[in-house]
DNA sequence: ACTCTACATGAGAATAATTCTCATGTGCAA
DNA sequence: TTGCACATGAGAATTATTCTCATGTAGAGT
């Protein structure tokens, strides 16, 4: 339950936590923006405020339990960190997302990192080009 | 010449303009913000607007004579294209920032893009981690 | 060199995303 | 239950960037 992931990570149980988390996980989009996630919420008849969206975020991120991603471009978007690490290819036309995880390229960061004499934390891999026409949903050809 | 530079790319050599590109060049810092740019012109004695240093730079950087990355938590910084692609691990303690090019993740990124049905046209990577105790300059041990 | 025009500029207003402030509300340990 | 540390909503404030607009100027054509 939701609620047993806020108490394990030492945040309080409110309403508003609940509610972003379930939207997080139900929603179609898996790949949000703060104000996706208050538009949706408020929507669906929520009194929430934006401020308190951004507040959540920021803690369910130090709290590892969401990832956050700045695709070029775009607003920043957040994604329920469950499964395995992946990083991201976006299509410059019609903005899908699609993940993808690499061993190669994860090993090879960390022996770079290594190398160049730092202790390796973090992180980020975005890949952009154009899906093929079968698949791409641009608005304009 | 910088003026060369700006007739090859089709924009007019203008004051500013040239000013910009001169920083890049000479600044000690590699990856500066546009922001810093606009305050060291200034304190050079340059009478330049901070609209004109981020309309330079967009150009700039559509005409592929410098790069922009955005590394996370800071600002976004701009650097010049000479010699070969790189990527970028920064230091979260310091905020050092080096260097390096590796050829397998290049060449993977390509594959993966490949096999997802994308046509790969542009990536960032950027590694986050602690630079060893001997290098790192940070404020506060 | 002179002129004309499309493009460039500086200053400040405007926008967009995010964070802060503060008065009020509430989870939960005792 | 009660108390209080922490959370919340609303809106103001901040930050980074872009836009507007009146004026200036590079450089093509004379
Ligand atoms: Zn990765
Ligand atoms: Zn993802
Ligand atoms: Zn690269
Ligand atoms: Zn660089």
């Amino acid at each position: 339950m939701e609620s047993e992931e806020l108490r394990n990570v030492g945040l309080k149980v409110t309403t508003p936590r609940l509610k972003i988390l379930s939207l997080l996980e139900n929603a179609k989009a898996k790949h949000m923006t703060a104000e996706t996630i208050y538009r949706q919420l408020s929507e669906g008849g929520e009194v929430i405020g934006l401020a308190t969206v951004y507040r959540a975020l920021a803690q369910f991120e130090a709290a590892g339990l969401i990832t956050r991603h700045q695709f070029e471009g775009g607003q920043t978007v957040f994604e329920l960190e469950r499964g395995p690490h992946h990083d991201h290819i976006v299509c410059a036309r019609c903005g899908r997302v699609e993940e993808f995880y690499d061993k190669v390229i994860e090993d090879r960061q960390r022996e770079i990192a290594e190398k160049l004499g730092f202790t390796l934390s973090d992180h980020a891999l975005t890949l952009y080009g154009e899906c093929s026409n079968g698949t791409c949903t641009a608005k304009n050809g």
